[in-house]
Order: C-alpha cells, then structure tokens, then sequence
DNA sequence: AGAGATTGTCATCGCTCGATGACATTGCTA
DNA sequence: TAGCAATGTCATCGAGCGATGACAATCTCT
C-alpha cells in the first residue's frame, strides 16, 4: 500500500492490528508506548516520533520500502552526466 | 529500498537529495525545516516528527509504501474463521 | 594556497510530544 | 439490559524536539 500521509499510515497500521487479532493495548505493550499513543498514530498523528512508528510496524511486522516513480520526475533532472543548473547556479555565486 | 532503521531512512534521503542536485540548505527551504534538521534526519535521527520525514520523502519525490511479508508470519494467526486464541482468553477474562 | 560553498557541531530557548491517571463512550456477550 | 472489554478524551507534567545564531571543519574549484 502506498502511502501519502500520516493518515494513510494510521489507517493501515489500524488494520494490520486487527488482522493480527491485537488490542490497542497488547500493541502498545510490545512497542513499549502508552494506550493512547497507538490510539492517537492510528488517527493519524503526523508529529509522532519517527523511531517509535518504524517500531510498531515492526511489531506489526510489516515492511517498509522507499523508491522513486522512475516514471518521469526522475529523469527532469540529474541524469547522470553535467547538470547545466546546478553549475550555472555555482557559477553566479547565488546565494539564495 | 527496504527501510529497517531510521539510519537507513537518512541515508536513502541524501542520496535522493544528492541525485537531485540539492544541498541541504535548499532541501531544507522546500520542507519548511532547518537545514540542521536535515542533517540530522540524514545521520539517522529517530526523534524526528513523522509528519515532517513524509513532507521530506514528497518533497524528493519518493514513493513510500507498506506491506505485510505475506511469506509466512501472517498465515501464523488471522486467518479469516475463528481465532479460538482470542475466544479463549475472553472467556478467560484475562487481562494482561 | 586561497576563496567560497557545504556540512558538522554547539548552546540556548520556546513549545509540544508522550506518559500517566481518570472518566466517558461504544461495543460485545451473556 | 447488566457487565466487562476496548477505545476515546481530557488535564497535568517532565523531557526532548526543532529553530536559531554562531563558529569550526571539509570540500571544491581556480
């Protein structure tokens, strides 16, 4: 399942959960958070620490991948050869 | 990439943000963050605000995504008929 | 070597996370 | 419908995040 935010992750992590036949409770226990931060994630608490989220999908033993749509996106910019912006830019001495 | 460890999450993303010709200062500006923030995030900081790590991963353009190894581990419990485990313990009335 | 850019590191500070305890609400089972 | 379990919600509080500014350390060209 894509994800596209906190939401997303929340939703997904609430159903995996489940499948697993889990209270929010047990979950919590295991990752070693409070009952209401598994409530609050699941929700979709986007300032939720990033170490305890990866270890209650580890818990829930799901895997996480990362990649790029390779698709167009990708190729707009750094190929592989010169990139003309990035020197251009060196070149003027911008600053920003 | 499969995402194990939040260090594993950092160095994804600046390798992502090398290919994309940024430095941490420009990245930074996109997200809405210090660039220390970034160089944290990209040393493996696990404190990070989750909110703020999926705006960094939509910034550089990288898909992220969930799913359960379905190999085996999943089959373990969950099926879909009845979990005697879960019924027992409630008639048990345990409480953990 | 020297200049400029990029990144690492430190101290300080306001703010919010996450823990905890208590209570309300919903849901399931007998 | 009474009773228990699961989840939602609130208030309080200590601890750590992230911002900021400043300076050092690298790195890259010329």
């Amino acid at each position: 399942m894509v994800i596209h935010s906190a939401t997303d992750l929340g939703l997904f992590i609430r159903d995996r959960r489940k499948q697993l036949g889990l209270d929010q409770r047990a979950l919590a226990e295991r990752i070693g958070v409070s009952r209401q931060w598994i409530g609050a994630v699941e929700g979709g608490k986007a300032s939720a620490e990033l170490g305890l989220v990866l270890k209650a999908l580890r818990a829930l033993d799901v895997d996480i991948s990362v990649s790029v749509p390779e698709a167009r996106a990708t190729r707009s910019k750094a190929r592989d050869a010169v990139d003309l912006d990035a020197i251009i830019d060196r070149a003027k001495g911008k600053r920003r």
